[in-house]
DNA sequence: ACTGAAGATTGACACGCATCAACGCCTCCG
DNA sequence: CGGAGGCGTTGATGCGTGTCAATCTTCAGT
């Protein structure tokens, strides 16, 4: 039994997807806010980002935006139980994301339950950073994070808005606008585009996350 | 952890069994508080409570403790990428729990596998509470998931204190208690003891939640 | 049953962040 | 080139929840 038992089966895309027996995982094109999936769809196939960014969320009835997670190039996304997405999935900026044909062999069953895992963890994390941070810190350790699944360099890209990081934090735009101007004007980050940071006091910004 | 509890041996399985939440595993017993695994242990072995209930948190470094998953009798936990525990678990309650071996037998990889995503979309959704809900809505929310993973009844327990709740949903303890002193003097819930909850109006708890 | 400790409740007050509002900057497109 | 609209920044103010403190309740141990 694999991965792929617990997804509906997949149905085949198009006449070609169906005759080709081992398809190349090609990545489609999405710009930015393209839905990728919607809450209630079909969950039948996992995606993996080429480039760009993705962000999960969910929605309250009033409008107010939980966004549980972004994905970054490498990452695969798109797990879910009962064969239904419980999220919406979007490209945050312009992406390109290929979709993983869901396959039976052992060996990408565990790389799927790693990821999974992998998912897990990070949502278990990122519930600490929302149920007991404060705004600085927040901020401080989703810059941290950032920096990290970019290859951890002092410069590296926010390819979300401030809106997006707000939603993902639990916080407003005006408040994550001004912790970044905080932070800059403490000389801890310097903003060498709207979303381009660098971490001029990175010591700084990991002793705030604790 | 008994020795009994580590080297039961594993009763042959066929599909009925799987689904079944009885397991051949004996349960051990732990004291209110008693610790299950640290944060650095490793990670060999998943659990599934047979009674009770058990907290999985992190702490901050100045003591701040976020709960990022309760898990009740028929639930299992434990999951861990890189076979480190990244979280501490403790009994909130006299409870059972059960250990089970990893066993590399395709149906029960599949029946993990489908736990884990369980608690994926599980921490996802308390995100959304935790992240964008105040607090009448968390401990609504809360109440609602409490009585529905125990039956859907309109009477049930709450097997942990007040200070487990407030660190599940990011509230203080004041503010738990001063939320539940409003939802009963407003007669949608009664307290029937100090941790025995009968939902008194399930409409207006619901419609909490939104 | 008595006693002490831990947990829960309630009140007063403070503060961090949300809200409301104004404005600047940039991009798109006529 | 100019106007419009989206996004981001900054300021003023109010509210919800944290903090501190006192009291009450529950429960375990003697």
């Amino acid at each position: 039994m694999s991965a792929a038992a617990l997804f509906a089966p997949l149905a085949p895309r198009n006449r070609e997807d169906a005759a080709r027996p081992a398809p190349a995982e090609l990545p489609t094109m999405y710009s930015a806010g393209a839905e990728i999936y919607a809450q209630g769809d079909r969950a039948d196939r996992l995606y993996r980002v080429a480039f760009g960014a993705v962000r999960v969320y969910r929605l309250l009835a009033d409008g107010r935006r939980q966004i549980c997670a972004f994905y970054l190039p490498g990452e695969v996304f798109g797990f879910e139980v009962d064969g239904r997405h419980h999220f919406f999935a979007e490209a945050a900026c312009a992406s390109g994301i290929a979709a993983i044909r869901q396959v039976s062999s052992d060996e990408a069953s565990r790389e799927h339950l790693e990821s999974a895992l992998r998912s897990l963890v990070r949502a278990q994390e990122h519930l600490l950073v929302v149920g007991r941070q404060n705004a600085l810190e927040r901020i401080a350790a989703f810059l941290v994070d950032m920096a990290e699944r970019q290859g951890d360099l002092a410069q590296f890209d926010l390819p979300m808005s401030r809106s997006d990081i707000g939603d993902y934090l639990g916080l407003t735009i005006e408040t994550v606008s001004r912790v970044f101007s905080k932070l800059r004007a403490q000389g801890v980050i310097r903003l060498l585009g709207i979303r381009s940071v660098e971490m001029a006091k990175p010591g700084v910004l990991r002793a705030l996350c604790e």
